[in-house]
RNA sequence: GGGCGAGUAGCUCAAUCGGAUAGAGCACCGGCCUUCUAAGCCGGGGGUUGUGGGUUCGAUUCCCGCCUCGCCCA
C-alpha cells in the first residue's frame, strides 16, 4: 500500500513539474516525515528548485501543494517547515485498503521475472563450518528469499572448491599424519558414522594439526611444504589414489555442511565443484575467448615477464594494449609464466559459464535430498533429465569483503571481453568478517597476546582451529531455548516443545547475523549471540505469538478480523493522539513492500530485519496500551482486532523473508 | 608504498538521494504481572558524530588534508 501510494504521489509530481515548471526530475526524493502528525510523505523537491528558479522554497512549496491534488488516497497537503509538502494520507480509506490487500503489491519489482544467481557458503571442505560461515550463508538465504518475494527466479549455489589448498592440507593430515591409504580413509569415515561423530569436527582437529605440523621443525619445513605441493598436484589431476582421498573426504564435509545449514533452513540447487571446472576443461574455453578478444596479452618484458596479463581494474587501462612507457607492472598476472593458471583466471570462466557465455556446461548428478527437492552436484559424467543451471540475467556473489580486488578483476574482464551487460548485473554482495571479542577467545580456551586482549575483536582462524563452531552455537542456543520453552509450558507436549525450542534458537541466530549492515565487522560473544531479549528475533517472534494469542483467545481468526473491518465507524478512532498511533501500525505494516524493494536494490537485508523490529516494537507498545478483548465499543475493538490482525500478517511475512519461522507459542 | 572499508552514547550498532529534535539494543538506576503471556511495557541519565578545513538554505552523509584501526595488493 504505501509503496503504491508512494508511487501515485511521484507520478503526480513529476506530472506537475513538467506541465508547470517544464522540469523533468527521473527520481524525486519521497521522504517520510518524522511524525505521523505530519503526514506519511514529504516532498522536499521546493529545495531543489529553489536554486534554479531563484524563488523561495517556501513559496514554490506552496504552489506545488495546492496544484498537486487530487491524488488517490490522499487527503491534504501542507507546506511546513522551511518548504516542505507533506503529504497526508486518507487513514480510513487506507486502513481498508491494507486490511483487504492481503499484503500483496500489485506493482512489479525491478527484479520481477529475472533469472537470478545467487552464489553463497562456499565453505572450503576440509572442516566445521565457523560462525564466520553463517553470516554468509545467512546474508545468502535472506537474500534468495527477498528476491524470491519480489518475483524474481532465483538458483541457490554453493561453489566447492574441493581441489584447493585447504582440501590438500587435510589429505595430508589423512595419509602423513594419520598413515591412511584409500581404504583406510574409508573405514575411518565408517567409523566416525557409527560413533555418531561429526567427520567435520574431526577434520577441524585434524586441519589445526597439520597446520603445524608444517612450521613444526625449523630443517623439515621446506620438505613438508614440497609433501603439501605435491599432494596438491596430485588432486589437481586427479585419477590417482590422493585424489580418491580427497574426494572421499570432501565429499562427506560437504554433506555435513548441507546438514548443518539444513537446520537453519538453507537449501541450494547446486553445487559447482572446482574439480569439474578443471576437468570439463573451462579454462581452456575462456582462454581462448580472451585472448580473441585481445583482453589477455603475453608481457614480454618486466617483473611479469612470460605471463599473460590483464590490466587491473580501474587503472585506466583497456584490455590488451601494452603501455607505450614500458611494461604495466600493475597488471593482474592471469596465466603466470609456468603455464599456471591463477585463481582469477579459473573465476573468470567459471563466471562466463554463469552468464552462459562460456559456451560449455557441466554435467549434473543428484547429490542431496531436501523434504520438497533435490541438489544437484556438477560432474564429470552425469545423467540425463537433468535441470540446467546457469545462464543467469543477474547474479550475486556473496563473499566476503577481502575478495574485493579479485571479484573487481572478474567484473574487468568480463566488461573487456564485450560483456557490458552481464558486467553491470554482476554484483559482489560483499560483507565483513565475524570476529570474536576478546572475552569470547578466553571464553573457548584461547591464549591471547597481550596486544589482541585490547583489541575490540580478534580473528577468527580455521588454521589454528580458532574459533566458534556453527553446529556448537546452534546446540546451545536450541539447549538455551529449550530451557525456557520447558519452563513455560510444562503441559505442552515434549515434541511440540522441541519445535518451538528450535524455531526460537533459529530466529535468534539469524537475526543476530542480519541486523548488522554487510560493512560491519561482527564482533561474536556469546552473551549477545545467546540472548532472547531486546534488539532479537525471539522478540519479534513474541509480537507474532501475543497477536496470535489474542484471536485464539477472542474466538476470531486474524482473516476474519480483516475481512469483517467495517469502513464505517473506524475514522474517529484513527484520529487523535491515541487515534495516531494505532494508525502508526498500519503505516508501518504496510511499508513492508518498500522495505523489500529497498533491501534488493541495495543488496542489504539488515533494513528489513531493522524494520521487523520496529513494527514489533510499536506493537508490544499497542498491545500494552490497549487491552482488546475487553474493548466495549464495538467499532473500536474491530479496529483494534484488525490493526493486531495486519501486524501479525506483516510480521509473519517479513520474518519468512528473513528465514525466520513464527512459533505456535513461545 | 598503492587500493578498499571503518571511526556516532560506557559497550554493540542504526540513521533512505544531503533534510525537520542523530535513534535502537545492551549495561546502569527507578517503576509496572488478579488483565489478550513480564522473552514484555513505562520513566531516567547518557553525544563537540576521530580531527581541521571546504561546498550550501541545510553535512553523521559530499570534497580535500591529517590521525587511528582493519583488510587486500606489492
Amino acid at each position: 500500500m504505501y509503496r503504491k501510494q508512494q508511487r501515485l504521489l511521484r507520478e503526480r509530481l513529476q506530472t506537475i513539474l513538467r506541465e508547470s515548471y517544464g522540469i523533468t526530475l527521473p527520481n524525486p526524493a519521497i521522504e517520510q516525515p518524522p511524525n505521523s502528525a505530519l503526514g506519511e510523505f514529504a516532498l522536499p523537491v521546493a529545495f531543489d528548485l529553489a536554486r534554479t528558479l531563484k524563488r523561495a522554497p517556501r513559496q514554490i512549496a506552496g504552489e506545488l501543494g495546492k496544484a498537486l491534488p487530487p491524488v488517490a488516497g490522499f487527503e491534504s497537503f501542507e507546506v511546513a517547515g522551511a518548504g516542505y509538502i507533506n503529504c497526508k494520507l486518507d487513514r480510513t480509506a487506507a486502513v481498508i485498503g491494507s486490511a483487504r490487500g492481503a499484503g500483496e503489491d500489485p506493482d512489479p519489482f525491478a527484479v520481477s521475472g529475472l533469472h537470478c544467481l545467487v552464489e553463497h557458503t562456499s565453505i572450503n571442505p576440509n572442516k566445521a563450518a565457523h560462525v564466520g560461515h553463517l553470516r554468509n550463508a545467512i546474508l545468502g538465504d535472506a537474500f534468495v528469499r527477498l528476491l524470491r518475494a519480489a518475483g524474481a527466479r532465483v538458483d541457490v549455489q554453493n561453489y566447492i572448491d574441493n581441489t584447493g589448498v585447504q582440501v590438500a592440507d587435510i589429505v595430508v593430515g589423512l595419509m602423513r599424519l594419520e598413515g591412511y591409504d584409500l581404504a583406510g580413509v574409508r573405514r575411518l569415515l565408517g567409523q566416525l558414522q557409527d560413533g555418531n561423530r561429526r567427520v567435520d569436527y574431526y577434520c577441524w582437529d585434524l586441519y589445526a594439526r597439520v597446520s603445524q605440523w608444517y612450521e613444526a621443525e625449523a630443517e623439515e619445513i621446506e620438505r613438508r611444504r614440497q609433501v603439501r605441493l605435491e599432494t596438491l598436484h596430485a588432486i589437481e589431476e586427479g585419477g590417482n589414489e590422493t585424489a580418491g582421498i580427497a574426494e572421499l573426504i570432501s565429499t562427506a564435509v560437504l554433506r555435513r555442511h548441507l546438514e548443518t545449514m539444513l537446520r537453519l533452513g538453507i537449501e541450494y540447487d547446486l553445487l559447482p565443484r572446482e574439480s569439474e571446472i578443471l576437468r570439463l576443461k573451462f579454462w581452456d574455453v575462456a582462454f581462448a575467448q580472451m585472448k580473441q578478444k585481445g583482453v589477455l596479452y603475453l608481457e614480454a618484458e618486466g617483473r611479469n615477464q612470460g605471463c599473460w596479463v590483464m590490466a587491473r581494474a580501474g587503472s585506466g587501462e583497456s584490455g590488451a594494449t601494452p603501455r607505450a612507457d614500458g611494461p604495466d607492472e600493475d597488471a593482474k598476472v592471469i596465466v603466470r609464466s609456468n603455464g599456471t593458471v591463477t585463481y582469477v583466471g579459473k573465476d573468470i570462466a567459471y563466471h562466463l559459464w554463469k552468464f552462459g557465455l562460456l559456451g560449455r556446461d557441466f554435467e549434473y548428478a543428484p547429490f542431496f535430498a531436501y523434504p520438497e527437492r533435490s541438489c544437484w552436484i556438477s560432474a564429470e559424467h552425469g545423467i540425463a533429465g537433468h535441470p540446467h543451471f546457469g545462464a543467469a540475467q543477474a547474479i550475486y556473489n556473496v563473499i566476503d569483503s577481502r575478495q574485493t580486488d579479485p571479484q573487481a578483476n572478474v567484473i574487468e574482464a568480463l566488461r573487456g571481453l564485450g560483456y557490458a551487460d552481464a558486467a553491470k548485473h554482476y554484483t559482489h554482495f560483499s560483507y565483513e568478517m565475524v570476529a570474536l571479542t576478546p572475552r569470547c577467545a578466553l571464553e573457548l580456551g584461547y591464549q591471547l597476546a597481550a596486544e589482541d586482549a585490547g583489541r575490540p575483536y580478534v580473528e577468527v582462524s580455521g588454521r589454528k582451529g580458532f574459533g566458534v563452531k556453527a553446529d556448537d552455537l546452534l546446540d546451545r542456543l536450541i539447549e538455551a531455548a529449550q530451557q525456557e520453552v520447558d519452563a513455560r509450558h510444562p503441559q505442552r507436549a515434549g515434541e511440540e516443545r522441541a519445535t518451538i525450542a528450535r524455531q526460537i534458537a533459529v530466529g535468534a541466530l539469524r537475526y543476530f547475523m542480519l541486523k548488522f549492515t554487510r560493512g560491519s565487522v561482527i564482533a561474536f560473544d556469546f552473551r549477545e549471540a545467546l540472548s532472547f531479549e531486546g534488539e532479537t528475533g525471539p522478540y519479534v517472534q513474541y509480537a507474532v505469538v501475543r497477536a496470535r494469542n489474542i484471536f485464539r483467545k477472542g474466538g476470531i481468526s486474524a482473516a476474519e478480523a480483516l475481512e469483517e473491518l467495517p469502513a464505517a465507524g473506524i475514522g474517529p478512532h484513527l484520529r487523535g493522539e491515541e487515534g495516531s498511533e494505532i494508525w502508526d501500525l498500519w503505516v508501518s505494516a504496510s511499508q513492508l513492500s518498500l522495505t523489500l524493494e529497498q533491501c534488493i536494490a541495495t543488496a542489504e537485508p539488515a533494513y528489513l530485519a531493522k524494520h521487523a523490529f520496529r513494527l514489533a516494537q510499536l506493537f508490544n507498545n499497542f498491545y500494552h496500551r490497549h487491552h482488546i478483548l475487553h474493548e466495549e465499543d464495538a467499532d473500536r475493538r474491530r479496529l483494534l482486532l484488525a490493526t493486531a490482525a495486519v501486524v501479525e500478517r506483516e510480521l509473519v511475512r517479513a520474518l519468512a523473508w528473513l528465514g525466520i519461522e513464527a512459533p505456535e507459542a513461545m
